[in-house]
DNA sequence: TCGTTCGTTCCAGTAAACTGGAAGGTTCAG
DNA sequence: CTGAACCTTCCAGTTTACTGGAACGAACGA
């Protein structure tokens, strides 16, 4: 299969099937006599993988050092699960963060809809002093 | 005042002030005979405000709006409220896209502790068919 | 005078995951 | 034979907010 069937199967580019192989996602594949990527018809699942992988919030990098236990022959499974565990924790920690941006923000909304802008002296009534 | 002073006074860096200043969102200041940025008070009140509105998410490109547009004589608070909404809701949906993922790591991490990994088929039965 | 610490400029790099474009070769239909 | 639709490589840019380093000048205390 060449590159562009590859790419359609797994809603992908050719574009971003070359950057996976350059960095090391995708095994470098045969090569037909015009030079073209021939891939085998595994490289779908790998890239599906992939694809899962990044659903669940991890890095290319992070996939790629899966991959890499994988490929030499081990169960990925428990190292997976330390990135699972640290994943959960920086998502966790980011949700938080971003409830308070969003409550800061409300009370931003609140003020606007309150303030006169005519009133606005400094730098801006509504930012400062939050 | 020199950079440093300035630095130690709004808690940041020599460099990021020079990058602000390069930034568009600090004033190029006077300058000593020796050519060292000699500042005013003042900014000391901007930079707070840099600070205060990257609090509440904005970026350094939305800053630079609103200070551009106070630096103008207006008043940026009608300008600032629709950065506020617009803000509002990129936060909202971006906590929405982490719960997500937070439920689905969540869902991993439990199966990672009912899985033995002696049965990791394929690339990874923890996150695969998720 | 020496050393330290402050300042200066400019260039380059970081993370993340691609994306765009140039300049060219290949394959196939009409 | 021509044109399109595919493929190739390589280089550079996107975004954000800095950060690091080289190579240099200035101020100041001992």
């Amino acid at each position: 299969m060449l590159i562009g069937e590859i790419a359609q199967r797994t809603g992908t580019t050719t574009k971003t099937l070359r950057f996976y192989e350059d960095a090391k996602l995708l095994p470098a594949p045969q090569r037909t006599p015009a030079g073209y990527r021939d891939y085998s018809p595994d490289v779908v699942d790998r890239i599906a993988f992939i694809h899962d992988a990044q659903k669940a919030g991890f890095t290319l990098r992070q996939v790629g050092q899966i991959l890499d236990i994988r490929d030499g022959g081990e169960s990925p499974c428990v190292h997976v699960g330390h990135l699972v565990h640290q994943r959960l924790e920086e998502v966790e920690q980011r949700i938080t963060e971003l409830e308070h941006t969003r409550d800061r923000l409300a009370a931003l909304a609140r003020r606007t809809r309150e303030l006169d802008p005519a009133d606005c002296g400094g730098y801006c009534t509504i930012i400062e002093a939050t």
